[in-house]
DNA sequence: GCAAGGTC
């Protein structure tokens, strides 16, 4: 008799073979892929691990040209499952044709089941043998015995609910993309694909809202009354009251006092909308030197230490603490865990096993000399029986991520190159830790100050004791300390403020909070999320800069249009609508044929309501592309259009150039601009006429596009201010000015009473701020090449500063 | 060239 399993990975193949083998196995390729050998009850059996999915969907060869093909069509076609890794099908059909029982047994949850059943079609091809299924959800030896001893049967619901997912995702995302894409291409040139599925195109959704919500924000005024107190009359500190009759009062919130008997407290109303409530509330306590502590409490608050790693809290901690994107750090922790040096990064619980054993782990991370410390008196502390403080959720996958080893920085190094590696190590070992200790206490302090009978609320913050924190330190909060004070005691004023200040706008969304947002409403898997994000950054939708996410222009403008012609598309919705379809047939309450109808149906409908807004979403795309590659082209880039928003970009043709709008033929704004000399965009320059861009022609005068030459502009003063030095010498009426030339510079008075005067024709010239105290001209600064920088004063008839008597002369 | 899901 010969038993072979199939596994869904290769770890996972050889732990079972290590506890069915009672330890004794052995190794051999088939195809490329490692099956483990070993003995049970006398029987021969043979594991293997693949590799995922040996099989995908896709269409038909024919359907694959996108321009021949009517992107809708596709939802009428059936997409047929393909092989997609040939060595692992070959291995599976040759070690099941010599199986007397074949047992499937990947991971125990729908995709496993859908791996196992391509296997399973696989073997079907070459064998009759029975095919049952073991089912476990952890290598425990008891567990694992159990599975394999009596398996059950397949299960071909919870398969077919994969299977149903699979066509209806690639249908949906297959007739979304290539038709947007394939609309845009019609007005705008771009080999770029603009993907939409329903995974990515929600997450970009979440992306898309924080920044309509950024955008559209309003700010609001309101006004606070803040007080600084002393328990000290003698301190010395500034009295002031700030009146905020002007509304104005910036807000400038004191910094923290600086002797310890000083402290902030704020009114009671807190944000005040009304100015006039909180006039009256400042009237009254206007110039009030003297307060009471009214009433005071202390609570001694306690905050747990933080539940076990799963994948996504995983990931949404390498983010904020480490900087690190969730795509990478779902790498290194692959890696960490090949390596050893962690357990499997991929799990959904966040508890462990009852019979689950702290000790050995503990006892082998004191290696590392950052934890050995707080390891020893944790074990010193409870006597070696550690309890971890456990999250609610057992998906009967995995056991949280927990350090398997200990190692130090270097043996991380040495084994795991990739950047981060130690980081990410470090954070799941502190985890670990932290999660067995006790929780950090902090004690609160509460006042109520009264300034005549206006109440001031002020808090502290102290730590009485670090508990986990003690090694868990990415967020620590400082403590916020108070004077010592008892109910009754009489505190001095030392300012009041009645602060004018605006409502904040929400920030850009984090990507952990992208995580979090995903999570909740079930958005990918936790394997998955970060590829839906990388594929929004790697399709042009948003960008990260370090944990912040942007939304960029691409994207913006794809979920404005896709929110207004089909909104479900971009909000979870989409993913749950499918998903409830996918839930009924894996608890058979419909067929995968019902299903299949029942989704496309509802894919179709989405459909139209694109197709019917195709203008809409055209005209938005096309121009954002263009206007991206427009900007991209710095030479030629000039603004953006005033009449649609798009690019303004320089447009040279046989019969001459112009300034163009790349919304054409959609806009068609122009604006012309000289025929002759070279254009240069002066960038810093802003024309206070509206001109759309300012440049240089041929190095001889400024151009601004849509207003005209800058020399004989009214405004001419305010771009370029005349540099004035002094009184004019001669008609003491005119300013002398600095005349700069493309080959002579000299002063020039500006009545033209004809008086002038030259200056150092060579280094760089600053007229400076300030002033000669003889004759009261500007001084001059100059810095020639090679020589030291010169401060002087340039009327030659004072020259009081700097400059020797025969270095300047008047001019005839 | 389209999706999302496994995993190396």
């Amino acid at each position: 008799m010969t038993v072979v399993a199939f596994a869904e990975k290769n770890k996972a193949a050889e732990e079972i073979a290590k506890i069915l083998g009672s330890g004794s196995y052995s190794q051999t390729r088939v195809d490329g892929a490692a099956v483990y050998k070993f003995k049970r009850d006398g029987e021969d059996w043979l594991i293997t691990g693949l590799a995922g999915h040996i099989m995908g969907y896709d269409y038909p060869e024919e359907y694959n040209r996108w321009n021949e093909v009517d992107p809708g069509v596709l939802l009428d076609v059936d997409p047929q499952k393909f092989v997609t890794k040939e060595n692992l099908a070959n291995a599976i059909e040759k070690l099941s044709k010599n199986a007397h029982l074949i047992i499937l047994a990947c991971d125990y949850d729908r995709e496993g089941e859908n791996i196992g059943f391509e296997a399973k079609e696989l073997a079907e091809r070459v064998s009759t043998a029975p095919i049952k299924r073991a089912r476990y959800s952890s290598f425990s030896k008891a567990e694992i015995e159990k599975a394999f001893d009596h398996p059950g049967e397949p299960d071909t619901n919870l398969a077919m609910a994969a299977e149903t997912r699979q066509i209806l995702d690639l249908k949906m995302g297959a007739a979304f993309t290539r038709y947007v894409t394939l609309s845009v291409r019609e007005k705008a040139y771009t080999k770029e694909v603009l993907s939409i599925g329903p995974c990515q195109t929600p997450t970009c959704g979440f992306v898309y809202d924080r920044e309509k919500a950024i955008r559209e924000f309003k700010p609001k005024d309101f006004w606070k009354i803040l007080a600084d107190f002393d328990t000290n009359e003698d301190t010395p500190t500034e009295m002031i009251e700030t009146d905020g009759a002007d509304g104005k009062t910036k807000p400038k919130r004191t910094k923290k006092a600086e002797s310890d008997t000083q402290f902030q407290g704020t009114h009671r109303s807190g944000q005040i909308s009304e100015k006039e409530k909180a006039d009256e509330i400042f009237k009254q306590i206007k110039g009030e030197r003297k307060a009471v502590v009214d009433k005071k409490s202390v609570k001694e608050q306690s905050l747990a230490p933080p539940v076990p790693l799963n994948t996504t809290e995983f990931l949404k901690r390498a983010s904020s603490f480490l900087n690190i994107s969730p795509e990478k750090s779902l790498e290194i922790a692959e890696q960490l865990y090949l390596s050893g040096f962690t357990s499997y990064p991929r799990t959904e619980t966040n508890m462990y096993a009852p019979d689950f054993e702290f000790m050995p782990i503990l006892s082998d991370l004191i290696k590392n000399p950052s934890y050995s410390k707080t390891i020893e008196q944790l074990i010193r502390e409870t006597g070696g029986k550690v309890v971890p403080k456990n999250g609610p959720k057992d998906a009967k996958d995995h056991p949280p991520i927990y350090p398997i080893r200990g190692a130090t920085q270097s043996d991380v190094e040495k084994v795991v190159s990739l950047p981060g590696a130690y980081p990410v190590y470090d954070l799941i070992c502190r985890h670990f830790i932290a999660n067995l200790m006790p929780p950090a206490v902090f004690e609160k302090t509460k006042l109520d100050i009264k300034i005549k009978d206006e109440l001031f609320d002020v808090t502290g913050s102290m730590k009485k004791s670090s508990g986990w924190l003690s090694i868990y330190d990415y967020e620590t909060k400082k403590d916020k300390m108070l004077p010592q004070m008892e109910e009754g005691d009489v505190l001095f004023v030392k300012k009041i403020q009645n602060m004018s200040s605006k409502t904040a706008p929400p920030k850009k969304l984090m990507e952990s909070e992208l995580l979090t947002l995903m999570d909740k409403n079930g958005i990918g898997t936790k394997a998955t999320a970060p590829t839906h994000i990388e594929t929004n950054k790697k399709r042009g939708y948003f960008e990260t800069s370090g944990k912040t996410i942007s939304i960029l222009d691409k994207g913006y403008m794809l979920m404005e249009s896709l929110d207004t012609a089909v909104p479900i598309v971009i909000r979870p919705e989409i993913r749950s609508q499918i998903e409830n379809l996918i839930q009924d047939v894996e608890d058979g309450k419909i067929t995968m044929n019902d299903a299949l109808l029942k989704g496309t149906t509802l894919i179709k409908t989405m459909y139209g309501d694109l197709t019917a807004n195709k203008d809409r979403l055209v005209q938005k795309l096309a121009g954002s592309i263009k206007s991206e590659a427009a900007e991209s082209d710095k030479k030629n880039y000039v603004g953006v259009c005033p009449v649609c928003g798009n690019a303004l970009r320089l447009i040279t043709t046989d019969n001459g150039r112009f300034v163009g709008c790349v919304g054409y033929p959609d806009c068609s704004q122009t604006y012309p601009v000289p025929k002759t000399g070279a254009l240069t965009f002066l960038r810093s320059k802003k024309c206070p006429k509206g001109g759309v861009a300012v440049m240089d022609v041929g190095k001889k005068y400024n151009w601004a596009v849509g207003v005209g030459p800058c020399f004989n502009c009214d405004q001419k003063d305010v771009c370029d201010p005349p540099e004035t030095v002094g009184t004019c010498p001669k008609c003491k009426d005119g300013q002398m000015v600095l005349v700069r030339l493309s080959d002579n510079r000299f002063l020039s008075c500006s009545k033209k009473c004809g008086h002038t005067q030259s200056i150092p024709k060579t280094g760089r010239l600053t007229v400076l701020d300030k002033k000669c105290d003889v004759c009261g001209w500007n001084l001059f600064k100059n810095k020639e090449a090679d020589k030291e920088e010169i401060e002087f004063c340039a009327n030659r008839r004072c020259r009081a500063i700097g400059l020797k008597n025969e270095q300047q002369k008047d001019n005839p």
